[in-house]
DNA sequence: ACGATGATGAAC
DNA sequence: TTCATCATCGTA
């Protein structure tokens, strides 16, 4: 089993796609080159009030994408070094999105798309068919009680939003 | 604990 | 146009 996630998939309830990435492959085609890695790791940002969110200060040139369709890329970039992947969800004119925080054997959303090659190219563009960037589900089950949630990271600044336990992740196989 | 490093958005 | 901030990471 072997397909690639659909518009109907993430135009849902952030918090339910987010838990439901988890176990997902986000594969990445170059060329020939092919490189398919789980998501073990991601953040839901949700809606227009949302202060740790992009989207909490309105629409702009750079969130726009929040408040657009399910299923594009929103990639930006932070620290003056890092780009950011997002997956947007819900319905249009509705602002929300997933950050991808891990895959396997990467920890960290900036490393993940160091490792492969993400930048703004891809700001934009559609997850849903094979291009440069898209999500599968190749048939892995995570069962739930290996999934554990907590605050997200990096958003101190953001009032009561920052304890929402609004981060999803795969308890540490060993 | 802190510096790197530059786009973004808000203030002026 | 200027300025503080930032969904981070590596080094210490």
């Amino acid at each position: 089993m072997r397909k690639i996630l659909r518009g109907e998939f993430f135009n849902r309830p952030t918090l339910k796609v987010a838990r439901e990435l988890l176990g997902k492959f986000l594969v990445r085609k170059q060329g020939r080159k092919m490189v398919a890695l789980m998501i073990t790791d991601v953040e839901a940002y949700i809606g227009h009030r949302d202060r740790a969110s992009h989207a909490s200060r309105g629409k702009t040139a750079r969130n726009a994408l929040m408040f657009g369709q399910a299923g594009y890329w929103y990639i930006y970039f932070t620290y003056g070094m890092h780009w950011m992947l997002n997956i947007v969800t819900e319905g249009n004119g509705y602002p929300a999105a997933i950050l991808i925080r891990g895959v396997q054997n990467i920890s960290g959303p900036a490393r993940i798309t160091k490792f492969l090659k993400i930048d703004k190219k891809l700001n934009g563009k559609s997850a849903l068919r094979v291009s440069g960037l898209w999500i599968e589900d190749r048939g892995v089950k995570v069962a739930s009680r290996m999934i554990k949630k907590g605050k997200r990271v990096g958003v101190d600044y953001a009032g009561e939003w920052k304890n929402r336990p609004w981060r999803f992740f795969i308890n540490s196989l060993v």
